[in-house]
RNA sequence: CGGGGAGUGGCGCAGUCUGGUAGCGCACCCGGCUGGGGGCCGGGCGGUCGCAGGUUCAAAUCCUGUCUCCCCGACCA
């Protein structure tokens, strides 16, 4: 590709309210450009970037025998009320001319299962991977950091369909191992955690991180361990008591903050109320130490049910100084250590030491960093989800009639696994993770080109036909290779190939011409790296591209 | 959904408070010079100031409404 036909068009600036760098830069270099909230383009050379990594995914879960296939963007809404997903904030739901209801498919679930119910009958026809490449539609509450967040995406989304929980595992097991090959393959930084089944129901899930600043999630890491802070366990730092007994006035007082002041004691001695109403209308009063933070996530877990915050009106006592009460079930934090605690009095204006032992224990507080797991401390860092993979167990095939006869000819349902991808946060992660002040430095498995041919001098010139033939002896041999062949200064094309981020840089100028070689750049690092001889170019790129990230 | 901010040539911005008919840098076009880190000189093109209504002799500027986008948080199959 020559750079003077390329639509390419690189931004001096980044835009006004970009925040995250992977927005800012791949808006500079000409990958993507935002058409709404949440919608992006794809240009030229972006979708090669994508393009390059949709390839390594489509050949490792080909290795592990799925098979790829396409299934519609837009789906009869009865599907999804089938499935009991009708109706999520997420969703977009049209009408056609008829009035018939549709949805824009947020992922894929209802359609494969569809058809597997329709075709499979025996388990002579388990198991099976299908997968395929697909745009989703979610109406994200909030889009943000360019394409890290989008409204819609490509994503990459495989299911697996066995007869038992042991081929589900192998499905499962088969996937995690793809999925390692994939982002390593991609040259990432990434890891696997622990995470929440979320509203996919399901028995088991995990994430694959890529650590960035830009990242929406926090990961708890330690050690040998790694986990979404969603779901993350450790124990707690202990906190000193400080000598306090009997009722203590505090009034006004409402907040742990306040509360401490009010008495001198640390917040970690206070136990801090968290009253909530369980989807069956159970009331349930949860406590946390007060320096901890009711992780609803954990909670709805540990409850094994949905809840709400109970209303004042429900509570029936003082809000802002609730304590442990026998009138109504009541929940500790495993963290709270056995000892006494400032509570609310449950009378208004006044606190009290209790003692908690024993009593109801549920681990459901937010990890913090400096809790220890297996005894190191744990460190907090944020991180995007580029890929999840999920047991789904029946809560598809039940709803949606996908059943086999087994040997005997008994009717049983069909064991899934979903499994999802999306290619585009992987490009956004690589940049997140490899740029300098200069721009992108791509991991040579997805740079939109291989190498970068920069021609100084005039277009005509001896150095620019030097140029043109070392770009055109190159690609014969199979290397993809732009040639910024523009009439524009040298600190220019110097500059847009660092924004753009090729591996490796060659430069034909006249001390090319002096010299007999074109002066080699690796990327990452701006190293220099040997002169490539123009006389014979192809084996020294070849050495010197073996050698590169 | 709560809070904050912004819409003025392709990009980044000034002008709005104090109304007088739109400006700067970059980019772009033409000519020339330069040709190894966003170079220089000269000459140009391009915007009914998000949209609608109102006030006024006169609106980018004041008033009302509305749309869109961004950031923080909540949320995130």
């Amino acid at each position: 590709m020559r750079l003077s036909r390329l639509f390419l068009p690189t931004e001096r600036q980044p835009p006004a309210d970009a925040e995250a760098i992977s927005h800012k830069l791949m808006v500079r270099a000409g990958l993507v450009r935002q058409v709404g909230a949440g919608l992006w383009s794809w240009l030229p050379a972006g979708w090669r970037v994508h393009q390059r990594i949709v390839q390594i995914v489509r050949e490792e879960i080909d290795a592990i025998g799925g098979q790829e296939m396409l299934m519609p963007v837009m789906h009869p809404a009865e599907l999804w009320k089938r499935s009991g997903r009708y109706g999520f904030p997420e969703q977009f739901r049209l009408e056609d001319r008829k009035g018939a209801e549709h949805v824009l498919a947020m992922t894929h679930e209802e359609v494969v299962t569809l058809h597997v119910a329709n075709a499979v009958r025996s388990y002579r026809d388990l198991p099976k991977i299908l997968y395929h490449f697909q745009v989703k539609e979610r109406d994200e509450p909030r889009p943000r950091a360019g394409v890290l967040r989008t409204r819609e995406f490509i994503m990459k989304d495989s299911y697996t369909f066995d007869r038992d929980a042991e081929g589900l595992q192998a499905g499962y097991d088969l996937h995690d191992q793809a999925y390692a090959r994939i982002f390593d393959r991609c040259g990432l930084e990434w890891y696997r955690v622990e995470s929440d089944v979320g509203m996919m129901g399901g028995s088991m899930a995990h994430e694959f991180m890529a650590p960035c600043a830009a990242g929406e999630n926090e990961v708890a890491l330690a050690p040998g361990y790694a986990a979404n802070v969603e779901v993350a366990s450790a124990e707690a730092q202990p906190v000193e008591h400080t000598a306090l007994t009997g009722s203590l006035d505090t009034p006004g007082a409402t907040t742990i903050e306040a509360v401490a002041a009010a008495i001198g004691a640390a917040p970690g001695q206070l136990l801090k109320a968290f009253p909530v109403v369980l989807d069956g209308g159970e009331r349930v009063d949860v406590f946390v130490r007060g320096d901890h933070r009711v992780n609803e996530i954990k909670l709805r877990n540990a409850l094994k049910s949905d809840f709400r915050p109970a209303r004042e009106d429900e509570i029936g006592r003082p809000a802002g100084f609730l304590g442990p009460s026998s009138d109504v079930r009541t929940v500790f934090d495993a963290a709270i250590a056995p000892g006494p605690y400032v509570a609310g009095a449950n009378r208004e204006g006044v606190h009290e030491v209790v003692t908690v032992d024993g009593g109801e224990r549920l681990d459901v507080r937010t990890v913090v960093a400096g809790d220890t797991v297996n005894g190191s401390a744990i460190a907090i860092e944020p991180a995007i989800e580029v890929g999840n993979i999920f047991k789904l167990g029946t809560r598809y095939s039940e709803p949606l009639g996908a059943s086999y006869l087994d040997e005997s000819g008994r009717e049983h349902p069909i064991w899934m696994g979903s499994y999802g991808i999306g290619p585009a946060r992987i490009a956004a992660a690589a940049v997140e993770q490899f740029h300098d002040e200069q721009g992108i430095a791509w991991p040579k498995a997805i740079a939109p080109w291989d190498v970068e041919v920069v021609a100084l001098g005039k277009p005509g010139s001896d150095e620019a036909r030097a140029a043109q033939a070392l770009y055109e002896e190159l690609r014969t041999v199979g290397l993809d290779v732009v040639l910024d062949d523009r009439a524009a200064g040298a600190g220019e094309k110097f500059a847009d190939a660092e924004l753009l981020g090729c591996p490796l840089r060659l430069t034909v100028g006249r001390r090319s011409l002096e010299s007999g070689a074109a002066e080699a750049v690796a990327r990452r690092g701006r190293a220099d790296l040997d002169p490539v001889p123009l006389d014979g170019a192809v084996e020294a790129v070849r050495e010197r591209w073996g050698a590169l990230p």
